[in-house]
DNA sequence: TTGACGAGGTGTACATCGTACACCTAGGGT
DNA sequence: ACCCTAGGTGTACGATGTACACCTCGTCAA
């Protein structure tokens, strides 16, 4: 009864629908059987393609990062090795661009526990400019581990999640009293008057983070700082 | 036909099954059919006690952050502010060592959404040491952005988890290829040889990456550093 | 003493999810 | 003419979270 031919599934189209669903109705929406249906398919027609929801999602955090880690054009136009902070930070506000795009993906890459090729390709960029700067060998692990989740261009929430407690909760544990976190309360109110209305601005703090780290980074490289014994 | 006298339960003793439950199978164990059972009670008893599985996975990490943040002798036993550095690490590493104890504690802090009253008592208690250390409000505000994760004592993993890849994967994606990543694998090997045998020593990891945070920190609060307009 | 009430535990039932398994079907190579 | 296989189908199962009606006490006011 499917009067229609449709382009037959491939793990690649497969994927892109269900980047697609995630982006239109978020990753909750995200079921086999949703996206089954909006292919136009059977559920377990999709299971030719993907090996389980694992595979999907491992699929498309990696296609997603494909969107800045494959093109080489993205900022690896082989720039002075000298740049190396300029580098870094280029390629991971690309990466925080691109995720901007998909905000399902932050959650979405926090729990992946495969690394995928795009991500390795990634990751790898990353090291390589480092390692090009002049940073070494041992630094560099270093250096990758203090990013930390900054190489996917965010930082983790720190406060409650902006529009991420839709539904009425209903949580029996007794309702936080600002008064009781007056230190909090000393910040936040700061914060208030210096950005009215709005809450943390995000992308500052992640500037801010990064080239924090970038700075620190490159005094102990200056420094010829090298693992204690 | 419940024979022995079972002592009610309250939402504290329902929580703290669950963290058992969790510590003793893991978290994927904890689903409300196998902590009622047990608890030796029907599963929908549980939601006399907690609003639904949202609010008991938030109690959960509420109870365990408790335990290095309800206690006040844990570090804060009125220090020299100026020592703020040293104040900051030993509450961490306490953190570090409590979440230890719980493995699958890191993973479920990472998907909270929600700051129950002992995350918030953490995190007010942290922004407390930073600004009697001096730091501006301002400052703080950015410090805990840029501590991050790192204020529940652990760094993003960044490389495969150890030992939660157990079943025979089925990912129909490709195998990544060593050779295909170069700059990693330069820095894995020079890690291989400086600690043979083993993987990532995360707990450097994360006292390289707490000290040069807080070295930079330091530096700025020393230099006066505020918000730009 | 009685009666109502509410807190806490029970039982049944349902929707949704991932996915195992057997099957069908069309195209291509021998 | 044959079978093989890649790709799509259909049915079915077990697990999960939880809605809803019920029951059963202990407490306390009348």
């Amino acid at each position: 009864m499917t009067c229609r031919a449709r382009p037959p599934l491939t793990r690649d189209s497969v994927i892109a629908g269900a980047i697609a669903l995630a982006d239109a109705e978020g990753i909750d929406a995200v079921s086999m059987r949703a996206l089954a249906a909006r292919l136009g398919v059977v559920p377990m027609a999709l299971y030719k393609h993907v090996g389980d929801k694992e595979d999907l999602l491992d699929g498309m955090v990696d296609q997603v990062i494909d969107a800045f880690s494959a093109d080489p054009e993205a900022s690896e136009t082989a720039p002075r090795p000298e740049d190396w902070r300029a580098a870094v930070r280029t390629r991971l506000l690309a990466a925080r661009a691109t995720l901007a795009l998909h905000p399902w993906a932050r959650r979405a890459i926090e729990t992946r526990v495969r690394r995928t090729p795009a991500v390795l390709r990634h990751m790898d960029a990353l090291t390589g400019l480092l390692l090009a700067g002049g940073l070494s060998a041992d630094l560099t692990h270093h250096a990758m581990h203090t990013l930390g989740n900054r190489i996917w261009g965010f930082s983790p929430e720190l406060f409650n999640d902006p529009g991420a407690l839709p539904t009425s909760t209903r949580s029996s544990a007794p309702e936080p009293e600002p008064a009781d976190y007056p230190a909090i309360m000393r910040v936040v109110t700061d914060a208030q008057q210096r950005r009215p209305g709005g809450s943390c601005d995000e992308d500052y703090e992640f500037v801010f983070a990064l080239d924090l780290t970038l700075d620190a980074l490159a005094r102990l490289a200056a420094d010829g700082w090298s693992s204690p014994a």
